[in-house]
DNA sequence: ACTCTCTGAATTATCTATAATTTGAGAAGG
DNA sequence: CCTTCTCAAATTATAGATAATTCAGAGAGT
């Protein structure tokens, strides 16, 4: 009753290999046996299956014709692509979803920048940011466009909990006040260039990092 | 041996129905039933099923949890919604080609775009077209956003060729002949712009012929 | 007399269990 | 030391069982 909701297993299967993967609970590289995650949750394997083929979508894990899935390695290469892909994609959505933006969305997204202030951890505040981001793109009217964005936010997530993981300084929310003030004023481009700027800096952040080696 | 490589079963089954959704055999909100695909195929249910997954992700069907698949219907809005997403990702896969590709290469795009000067028929020139936009974006070396790319050309043709069926005037080349120009002359940013216009206009086609009606 | 609802059968998706094909590694022989 | 054959493990596919949904028809109420 809790998380059984009434969803396909395979979902929920998919779900939970997810979290691991993202958290960095099963680490770049290992395989995922059928057998025993099958096993672990219960099921079949054909249920897992269908799960991997799901993940394979969302890019979190690859699939080689016999010789199974393992979990996808993250080069900085495609660290870049996801944020470069997601910077092209959050513009397009949001130039098409500014007309249709109404003081009460940019309220609760407001409501959501607070949130991510208040984070305490990387999760919550991810959750926050991925809400603030979710609210602005929605009302753009394109479900395909949606989808993809937010399979590149969890590959993005995996990113982020991988980079920062004991020391964690909060992330500059100033963008998103820009952003919001622009769509208030009603400058949609503006609102679109900033967005892609701010995306493709969750890039350079761990390569800062990196370099502080 | 003949078609059987060594390809996963649901491969072959998978290409073998988009092939037939793409070229119009089934029709748009059509249901799909994975035994009669099962039957025809001469297969199980569980190969068809992993199609069917693998067909989603092209957003050609559309799944509901209890319901089955059925054909994803194309409103004039998803038209423009593949449209302006192969724009956008397409130029950003050309800003990242354009310093790595080679004369050669052009010159195989130019070859590509001969070819589609002299198709008959539009699978021909579909195919070509392909061709001359895979060339000229494969060297980017992001595989994500081939994928992407990739996923979202299986989409276009299929409008394509719900668009023009009998009566089918060859689009306009030009463009293609103005990217190469770019590119050859090194403007890569120039070649983006032109690009993203080319494929946005892939959506007014269409549109035109409603409004000749 | 017509419509709305409830019940039951048939159809369909989902899952479990089982068999077959393939890959990879290790041991034995040259 | 390298090659080859054999055995084990894991993925892929098949068949059968289970649960859920839809459609049709009958009965009651307006």
């Amino acid at each position: 009753m809790s998380s059984a909701k009434d969803e396909p297993l395979a979902v929920r299967i998919s779900r939970e290999l997810a979290a691991r993967i993202i958290s960095g609970r099963i680490e770049a590289g290992a395989r995922l046996r059928q057998d025993h995650i099958a096993e672990e949750f219960g099921a079949s394997h054909v249920p897992v299956r269908e799960a991997f083929r799901r993940l394979e979508t969302q890019g979190l894990v690859e699939s080689e014709p016999r010789r199974g899935v393992r979990v996808a390695g993250f080069t900085p290469n495609a660290v870049r692509e996801v944020a470069e892909m997601r910077a092209a994609l959050e513009a397009l959505a949001l130039r098409n979803a500014a007309p249709h933006l109404t003081r009460a969305i940019l309220d609760e997204a407001e409501q959501a920048n607070l949130a991510s202030d208040r984070a305490q951890d990387v999760h919550t505040w991810e959750e926050a940011n991925r809400r603030f981001h979710r609210l602005i793109l929605a009302p753009c009217g394109m479900p395909r466009l949606l989808r993809a964005v937010d399979d590149l936010h969890t590959a993005s997530a995996r990113f982020l909990f991988s980079g920062w993981r004991a020391e964690w300084e909060r992330p500059t929310d100033r963008d998103h006040r820009a952003i919001l003030a622009a769509l208030r004023a009603g400058d949609a481009e503006d609102a679109a260039v900033l967005l892609a700027r701010h995306v493709r800096s969750i890039d350079h952040a761990p390569k800062r990092r990196v370099e502080a080696r």
